[in-house]
DNA sequence: CCAAAAGTGTTGGTTTTACACCCATGG
DNA sequence: CCATGGGTGTAAAACCAACACTTTTGG
């Protein structure tokens, strides 16, 4: 084989950012999705985002999408995967890089301009989206479930303090499985991640639990066979 | 917090793949890197790369990258991640999509008309890189080390037919530490993953090795707990 | 018969899983 | 004293880590 020299057209597609924002809310894993007011996909449902200011890092332009949303700030975010299929947006070539954010409560929503409404979604239970959202969020339930068994990141979804069964029920819904209250106990205890208050939950109608918080809101990466339920 | 709305400088930054070739050669962990020839960081190494073409999806542009260095068709490719710091290029904005290649040998190179030259190094002796190269190639022998432990990535260094002996070295190569024969033995015939052909290895000085070979091509990702050495 | 690498099992320790009852509180 | 979820231990099974000698071949 001999090297052609390539040449075609290099072209400059558009950039943006779209974030999967999760939430635990009433037992479920929920995400925001806006409702699109512009006519492309117009009142189809699609993850919030944007464009990528000009000297704005990738990672600050989805923070900043974030805080358009919802108001919050010093978010946990990661990049997920980079979309960039042809004809992924009809409108012209479009390269998103996909972020997710962990929140532990639902925020006041501020929908951006272009957008009719916003909502939150049981992601078990997703409309029609536009786009290739769905692929994005599948993409973004699977990494969450991953990172789950192996790093710290279930602290994002919880308050400062909480419970042991709180805590649970978090990994519970992600999971979509029952665990153990037992050897659940045992094992995150073993891990040191968590540290007990000396504090019980008031005004509870039944024995008052005991508080916990993360030892650091730092990512921690567990040895690769410590957090499988 | 009200919604601002966001309007300012949404900018077109050109858009880039880098490939991590790596191949096992030596008993070293090597990538392929090129000597740019163009002005900026001429006489620098770097990753081999270049623009994604109109209408080419992303994975196809890492694909004819590859192609044009090396040759090869029909390599395993995986995205791994997307670098896109504002001034990570002196020249202007380029956002670079990240992707990792592994093939299970070193093939004759076609350098690039804009490459004064291209060499493989070993991941753990590498020169001075132009841009940010050192960080997407450490970025990348992580998430390598990190998947040859739960998924059956590995085959794509070794030939068809192999000796459970080069299956073992692939593995001490990249974790980077000795593993017990008879463990290793243990485990991965306990997976399923690889299969006897009721061949010898001909030519050898010493006892004849049974020759293996995976039992499938296809990307498989194991249990958690399945591979960890 | 020598050199070289191939091939092969056992044991002790650790981790995981499965499983059920009593406790503390508020009403 | 009732309802509610909180909190706790044990035993069997599975898995992992450490360890050394015999075999087969070519020269």
């Amino acid at each position: 084989m001999k090297t052609k020299k390539h040449n075609p057209k290099p072209e400059k597609p558009s950039i943006a950012v779209d974030i999967i924002i999760f939430v635990i809310n009433d037992n479920e894993l929920k995400i925001l999705l806006i409702k699109r007011g512009s006519k492309t996909f117009k009142g189809r449902w699609a993850l919030p985002g944007g464009r990528v200011d000009k000297d704005e890092a990738l990672k600050d332009a989805a923070a900043r999408e974030l805080e358009e949303e919802t108001g919050l700030k010093n978010i946990y975010l990661e990049q997920l995967y980079t979309f960039g299929a042809p004809f992924r947006d009809p409108r012209g070539r479009v390269i998103s890089i996909a972020y997710f954010a962990l929140i532990n409560q639902k925020p006041k929503l501020f929908p951006a301009t272009d957008a009719a409404d916003a909502q939150w979604f049981v992601v078990k239970k997703l409309p029609r989206l536009a786009f290739d959202h769905e692929i994005i969020i599948s993409t973004a339930v699977e990494r969450l479930r991953w990172k789950l068994e192996y790093t710290n990141i279930v602290a994002n979804f919880l308050p400062k303090y909480f419970t042991l069964s709180e805590l649970q029920d978090v990994y519970e819904i992600i999971l979509g499985k029952k665990i153990d209250k037992r050897n659940f106990r045992k094992k995150l205890l073993s891990l040191n991640l968590i540290q007990s208050t000396r504090k019980k939950k008031q005004g509870v109608t039944y024995r008052p639990p005991q508080l916990w918080r993360f030892v650091t809101s730092k990512h921690i990466i567990l040895n690769k066979r410590d957090l499988v339920f």
